[in-house]
DNA sequence: ATGGTAGCCTTGCTA
């Protein structure tokens, strides 16, 4: 059995406790960063390969950053959503493990609508459409996971009014995200919970996680090949409660894989 | 009516 997480952190070197701390409590085999909020000269490597992690990172100045850590070697690394060069900003790295072949996003948020942040969330929603459907034709197992900044229907959102001119519930970011799934990817965590009002993310303001006032928009997407594998898939909510946390908490899968079989 | 919090090394911008 092999486990795959992801986390948007919110700035990985403010967060180093929590991660290292989950990262020795949890200990998932593969880990999907977002939200890094720096450079590649200043990430932390030294901590994260101590507790025998491959690392891989797509940095960034001040915003966004990928990165990928694993207990088994990264390879074939891709740094940046092929066919989207021009895409100046660091939202996508992708490498196989474990004999999965593994995407690590982070979508734009899009906010606010009427700027040019919503189409450019849009293009790149178009662009990672178009590089799921390359890598299907591949028909190895694929998961594609991360912060989508896309709460998919209004039962994973604690006020959907509040949400009615977000664009993390837009029409146009929503039909992207079901072509995703039309295409023939799962989303992993609703396709083992019938549950409404789970969530992954919480706000700073207004005491969001005591009232639970939570967003689902953290997904992993899993390929047909990659779906047979699926045994389980959970929120770990308890990081968000701790001291200093990201507004994120980790969500996880596990897939029947033989972690000794894949090299 | 338009806060509220967090993180960046931009005392504004992004989320």
């Amino acid at each position: 059995m092999v486990t795959f997480a992801t986390w948007n952190v919110n700035s990985v070197n403010k967060r180093l406790p929590n991660l290292l701390a989950w990262l020795d409590s949890f200990s998932p085999d593969v880990l999907m960063l977002q939200e890094l909020k720096t450079v590649e000269e200043k990430f932390p490597f030294l901590e994260i390969q101590e507790r025998g992690y491959h690392v891989e990172v797509l940095g960034q100045k001040s915003y966004n950053g990928v990165a990928l850590l694993s207990k088994a070697p990264l390879e074939n690394v891709i740094k940046g959503l092929p066919g989207y060069e021009s895409d100046e900003q660091a939202r996508y790295i992708e490498a196989t493990t474990f004999g999965i072949r593994v995407g690590g996003l982070y979508l734009p948020n899009g906010n606010p609508l009427g700027t040019e942040k919503f189409p450019y969330k849009l293009e790149w929603m178009d662009h990672l459409i178009s590089h799921a459907r390359a890598l299907l034709k591949t028909e190895q197992p694929v998961l594609l996971g991360g912060d989508y900044n896309l709460i998919p229907t209004d039962d994973d959102v604690y006020n959907p009014k509040l949400f009615e001119k977000d664009a993390l519930t837009q029409p146009e970011s929503r039909a992207r995200f079901r072509t995703l799934l039309n295409l023939g990817y799962t989303e992993a965590w609703r396709s083992l919970h019938r549950e409404s009002h789970v969530y992954s993310y919480w706000d700073y303001t207004k005491r969001a996680y005591e009232h639970d006032n939570g967003i689902r928009i953290d997904h992993l997407l899993l390929s047909p090949q990659a779906a047979d594998l699926l045994v389980k898939c959970e929120i770990d909510k308890a990081p968000r409660g701790e001291e200093s946390p990201s507004d994120h908490t980790p969500v996880w899968c596990e897939l029947s894989v033989d972690p000794a079989e894949q090299e």
